[in-house]
DNA sequence: GTGGATGTGTTCGCTATCGAACATACAACC
DNA sequence: GGTTGTATGTTCGATAGCGAACACATCCAC
């Protein structure tokens, strides 16, 4: 059932340059990430990076009273806690695991050590901007778009950092990543499912329809997938 | 009226190590920066980073239907352009100037050389560590705060990157920047009149009471603060 | 099988914000 | 000194999302 844990599932870790991938792979440590774990804690100093393979991990605001809002998701495109060579060692957000797998993690020394050498560096830059947009887009989006788009770029842009269709999440845990009620996303998945764009049942969500699903959602989808793509074209030269 | 040029009112600049300051200052470029003016457009390729002395400028998303939202707000403390440093060249978002001021700019040739010497380098990341944490915080506060501590929250922002405790806007202004309507902000301009912390008329916007709008917005002004504190303490070690 | 936990569906009143229309008031320019 | 433009104030109905409460279904453990 679980993929192989092949580094090289991570397209960061896919586009590293061969001298690179031969320091880096003795150093990688694959880990199992369960559903809800806690990668690093709002504050806390990072003790590692992490490449998803097969997982997704949200990163998330916790406000005071307990309310939440995800501002980026980080899949097998990518990685989890920048704030480690971007040199502030923390950060004011939690990442949890939003869906099960696995990946691959490197100690916080070594990836500072590595970061110092310049081919890398500009890889985990050019991803770091792309985290940017996704952020930033967010936050237009929590201005301006309905929770049905909302939802429709949530469902896209989770999809798009697993292989298959399915997600297994409930409408509480979306809910909580988007910042709004669990009534509120059982009626938005209702039309959904109504209009057969998707099917789903007690915690496992199936996309029947990604076409209609993009022509629902609001343009931050798209603005984010594009600049996913002209940042980290997935051939980098090397 | 206008401050002297002098490029260290800019808190980056002034925190240059010896070397590098030397190595700039002869290419540093002196700008006026007049209300509204436009630094770059989504998605343009940039041609140089700005650095605010006496001005404030926003990061501005666009959208579609024209709706607008600002997602930071960059002053003395920082640059603005960090995607030619990122290695994207562009972003999907617009830099407008939010108060008129000076500034100093390099061109990106220069920017992209420097940055590839260590030790400025680190500074220039740190900072948009910080700039992250203010996007972030931006798409939060978005979801759950409401506008009267959204307005607190901007106002108090934009005050920590001025001398002084006026602000030369109007309430149609920043409406576009919090993506609400302009009558929105009138109503909760008022009543922070009406409690005496702020008294404006035509444009102008006087601040009387700092320590009560800390009082009043939400969690999220004292979590970037802290943040920017941290990250960007104000001797850094060169 | 029974009972409890979990996930989803439904309802109701409430509030913040919206969209639109219009009123007032100051400022600047001729 | 009157005209015009810009900034602000006010109102009204519409609506999306909230908070709370509760119904129902499915799954799992004992």
């Amino acid at each position: 059932m679980l993929s192989l844990p092949d580094p090289r599932l991570n397209q960061l870790l896919a586009a590293l340059p061969e001298p690179e991938w031969q320091r880096w792979l003795p150093q990688l440590e694959c880990v199992d990430m369960p559903l809800g774990q806690v990668l690093y804690e709002s504050g806390s100093t990072l003790s590692h990076v992490y490449f998803p393979t097969t997982c997704i991990v949200s990163l998330l605001y916790v406000m005071e009273n307990g309310a939440s809002a995800e501002i980026a998701v980080v899949g097998n495109e990518g990685i989890v806690g920048v704030s480690l060579f971007m040199g502030g060692e923390s950060t004011p957000s939690r990442a949890v695991v939003q869906s099960a797998g696995q990946g691959f993690r490197l100690s916080s020394e070594a990836i500072k050590v590595e970061f110092n050498r310049a081919p890398v560096l500009h890889l985990l830059l050019r991803y770091t901007q792309a985290l940017i947009t996704q952020m930033a887009q967010t936050a237009v989006c929590n201005r301006h778009h309905s929770l049905d788009q909302q939802l429709c770029r949530w469902l896209l842009l989770s999809l798009d950092r697993l292989q298959g269709s399915e997600l297994v999440m409930t409408q509480e845990l979306i809910a909580n990543m988007l910042g709004v009620r669990r009534e509120g996303v059982t009626e938005a998945a209702l039309k959904l499912q109504e209009a057969a764009l998707i099917r789903y049942a007690r915690g496992r969500i199936l996309v029947l329809d990604r076409k209609r699903l993009e022509e629902r959602t609001c343009e931050c989808y798209a603005v984010v997938k594009k600049e996913y793509d002209r940042l980290l074209p997935k051939v980098i030269a090397n």
